[in-house]
DNA sequence: GATGAATGAGTGTTCATTCAT
DNA sequence: TATGAATGAACACTCATTCAT
């Protein structure tokens, strides 16, 4: 809840601080952060950033607002109704690794919520994000049910948790330091991540989604590979359900 | 790395320390813990504490790395080598919730080293605790194959990982209010979390990777109730396979 | 000395602001006071009291001013010529409490500055209100000694400074939180203050003065009870001396 | 209630931190002050002093304190309980004054206790101060009753808060710039106050308090000069009744 | 003239670290 | 070695004043 003031800001004004905000906000964590060098780097007074919002708190909130419904508007842009889950999975996969690789901030911010300390910022934004996610994946969970396209006896809201949960997995290990040499001593991985590298774990992950949604599973008819092959164009794998 | 000081103290002394020291990072995070409250739970004076450790970065790394231990025992302790795969891994991940639920601190202070601002503890530990676990996994797996119990074609970097994401996921889940509402919105849950929800959605974690590892899924064969029942005993899972 | 923008406001306009600035700056003293606050109760920007004020600190000074005026406004009227010493003085204090307990904000200022750091406003303030007051009882108290109502050998400056020292003490108790609970410590008072002990410790004062100013004090010749009777109306004591 | 800390200071930093406080407090009042200027006035470090308090108020109330007792240490100690109810008065307006011109700083706290903003130090402080002085007048006044050498129709609450409110004038005419100049007005003194103007203001004071109460007052009788003789030595009052 | 956003110096308070005892 | 007082840099937030619109 920012005040009327920073509503009435010029757009580019907004974005600059907001940008900053993020920026600071998600490279120092809240305690870690001091407004003023927010408002450094966005350029402004720091007393302007209290006619902006009444406290630190509430400006952490609103950037997190904000990255929320940017991520969202990324992430769920351009799907057509008409996909079947495994096709919107993978879109949405594959828009929030691109999403959070070109903004890693926003994600950060979601990470931050949930350490320590930060309780209060997570009972006013958690419910914010996963509320949509979770009623989405859901939906296409049941619609594929419906059509046949998934198992009928799964349980609705332990597969869309599951989901989630792989993706949350994920893209966190793409920009916290702690998930990334994680993932990094998983994969084997040397060096900087890579699209490739990416590509292939995330491959892995849809099709263990794969795996576990469809309904005849008959020895010898399951076509994607099991060795992910890294070289493949990552249009690849919508494709294979056809 | 704590000093000389530190380790000649009684065990009991010791102890104090460490537990005060847990519960508070946990509680608090790194930047808002404040040494002085720590000493004053552990009943030892604040000047105290600075003779036992360099700095208050140095004292959490310790208090870290005291905790991994303690996880790790707790966690890996009682598995008996001819175990199969599937058997160990649900002791890995019972005795895993089990721990989290006496001693939240550890995992809290795992989770806040993926935040903002404490990439230099990542660094330090992060390596320390994933190590040790995609190792062992990684063993298991390809035991597993060996064994014909798992499937000749999976990767096992992979499938390691998305087995440990899934148990990342969960525990922190339990710790983490975060990852608690976020739990329990995909679940459904309200109110407090209890013995059955967490029993119920630990069971189909355990599937998934079920699914994912067994080498034959020919239709018909799959023994696991998709729909869990969660009046069922906690030994149900393991005896299935057999 | 406010700027002539001030003076060619519309007078409601005038009169809302000067309003709203008594009461602030009385509540919360000069430090203590927030422009803004007043600039929003008076209901104009912040902006436009620096149009018609040079600082905070002229605006506080013409607040005071105005104050002094109407306190004296609503303190002298009213009073005949002809009435003697006695008779005007118990006017001056009757309508001063009066004025007192239905304006409260502006014995408040006076009070004010009185305190610490505020001697750059008495330098200015004091004098325009004291020198009215001490010439005007000074002039009855001559008058009064040629007119043989008062004691010849009674020194004019000091008479006029302790009847004028026990107004003070006496408004000032009805408005400055310190003040009163001191009065209703001496006067034994519990709950609130009310007409009656107003009334009273108001009589009581009066005699005081009565007392040291007539010239003639034979004993027995006393005429006023000592004992204050509360329920004596508040006319009584001006005509006892007739 | 400072902490223990504060108790515990070697009795020299102690004074050096209360006479700074006292000081700086009493010349720019509580909101005016910052705590740094008390520390380097006090040679201390700003973090120290709130070792050895909770907060600035907490602190100002303390210092407040200290001022209360010093004051009644001054001024009550070397009292003679036999000595008449006129000697005493004098004595403790004598003593008060003296005090009053060797340290000011307390009298100045005493005075801000009564300007807006600080209703809650009064609420704190000011039972603490006149409780005291209240029961000690009202105790002379009954015992100077008793023994005749009041008057036997007096209203005992009333007479002693008529002669501390003469009392409070007095002395705060000594110190703050407003009453001062007030007092020098009534008084028709120019420059600063001297020992004489004051002892003649002081004089009337007391003979104005001895007109009041005494029991038998026949035209004549009045033995002490109308006009003061501001050349008397400060030690003629007293003798004057005997 | 009216507005209210912009500014940045100022202030109460915290806390990691040091050090005298 | 244990203690806890001392330190001062750091930081959230305020507010008198300015000024562009």
């Amino acid at each position: 809840m920012p005040k009327e003031t920073f509503n009435q800001l010029p757009p580019d004004k907004k974005e600059r601080i907001l940008k900053a905000a993020a920026g600071i906000f998600a490279e120092r964590g809240f305690a870690g952060t001091d407004v003023a060098q927010i408002a450094a780097r966005a350029g402004v007074a720091k007393g302007s950033l209290y006619n902006y919002f009444e406290s630190k708190e509430d400006f952490y909130l609103h950037v997190c607002r904000d990255g929320i419904e940017r991520s969202r508007a990324a992430v769920y842009q351009e799907i057509l109704p008409d996909w079947d889950i495994f096709r919107q999975i993978e879109h949405i996969f594959r828009r929030g690794v691109s999403f959070v690789l070109s903004h890693p901030e926003y994600i950060r911010l979601y990470l931050n919520v949930s350490s320590a300390g930060m309780e209060r910022f997570a009972d006013n934004l958690t419910l914010e994000v996963e509320k949509h996610t979770a009623d989405y994946l859901k939906g296409l969970l049941r619609e594929g049910i419906s059509r046949g396209t998934v198992r009928r006896d799964i349980d609705v809201n332990l597969a869309a948790f599951l989901i989630n949960s792989l993706y949350v997995v994920f893209v966190v290990s793409l920009i916290s330091r702690h998930f990334q040499i994680r993932m990094k001593e998983y994969l084997g991985i040397e060096g900087a991540l890579n699209e490739h590298t990416i590509e292939g774990s995330l491959r892995a992950v849809l099709e263990m989604i794969h795996d576990v949604l469809r309904p005849m599973r008959v020895a010898g008819q399951n076509k994607m590979p099991r060795r992910i092959d890294l070289t493949q164009s990552s249009q690849g794998t919508q494709r294979k359900d056809k």
